[in-house]
DNA sequence: TTCGCGATGGCCT
DNA sequence: GGCCATCGCGAAA
């Protein structure tokens, strides 16, 4: 039940991607609060790497990346869905991790029980997750390491096997030159909760 | 089971 | 004006 401090962002995004997965995202909502294990993630490297949004340089919309790590960077995609980001790496290292889906502690309390199909549906895609948390343009700029504007992120509660992390390539970056061939996604293997296989 | 495509709007050029 | 770090539906197989 510990809260992810700032300083656990300060790394490369490569590495906080990956450990970040078996971690929490908690969501304080009309004075309850639900949490969601992260089981998915891709990580965005600097101006370099072509997928990532600031490597076309520092936007009105991207800017947040090029500051300091912890914080979140939500953007608004394909004229209907939120993307849920958090800010990695030194300032003036505009890099950044996508959380692309999560898994209802409701769920894993309750493994049998039928209402986990409908439940699955919910939250196993980045746009969807947003939507089940209320992710908005709201969260833009707000550190993901304090409670008080509800909605943080803790760490595992259980070790995490290095083994059990599957590498693949990125989600819908075929534009990216040769850095669509990056495996820079990762979930936790065998959680019926990732996106697509 | 996989596939093709439309919805829908902010942002960049 | 074109492009998207998506999703869900309906058709084809």
């Amino acid at each position: 039940m510990k809260i992810l401090p700032q300083t656990f962002y300060n790394r490369s995004a490569l590495k906080v991607a990956q450990d970040l997965l078996g971690c929490f995202i908690v969501k304080k909502r009309n004075g309850k609060m639900e949490k969601y294990k992260i089981v998915e993630t891709e990580s965005y490297n600097g101006v370099k790497d072509l997928a990532c949004h600031a490597s076309k340089g520092m936007t009105k919309r991207n800017e947040v990346m090029f500051g300091p790590a912890g914080f979140f960077y939500v953007y608004f995609t394909y004229g209907m869905h939120y993307m849920l980001n958090i800010v990695t790496g030194e300032a003036g290292d505009p890099s950044a991790v996508l959380i692309r889906s999560v898994e209802p502690v409701s769920y894993i309390a309750n493994r049998t029980s039928l209402i986990s199909d409908q439940a699955k549906l919910e939250t196993n895609g980045p746009a969807k997750l947003t939507k089940k948390l209320d992710v908005n343009k709201g969260f833009y700029g707000l550190p993901a390491y304090e409670k008080k504007y509800g909605l943080w992120i803790e760490e595992r509660e259980e070790e995490l096997k290095i083994s059990h992390i599957k590498k693949t390539t990125r989600v819908g970056v075929d534009y990216a030159g040769d850095y669509k061939y990056k495996k820079w996604r990762f979930y936790i293997q065998d959680n019926k909760f990732v996106s697509k296989k």
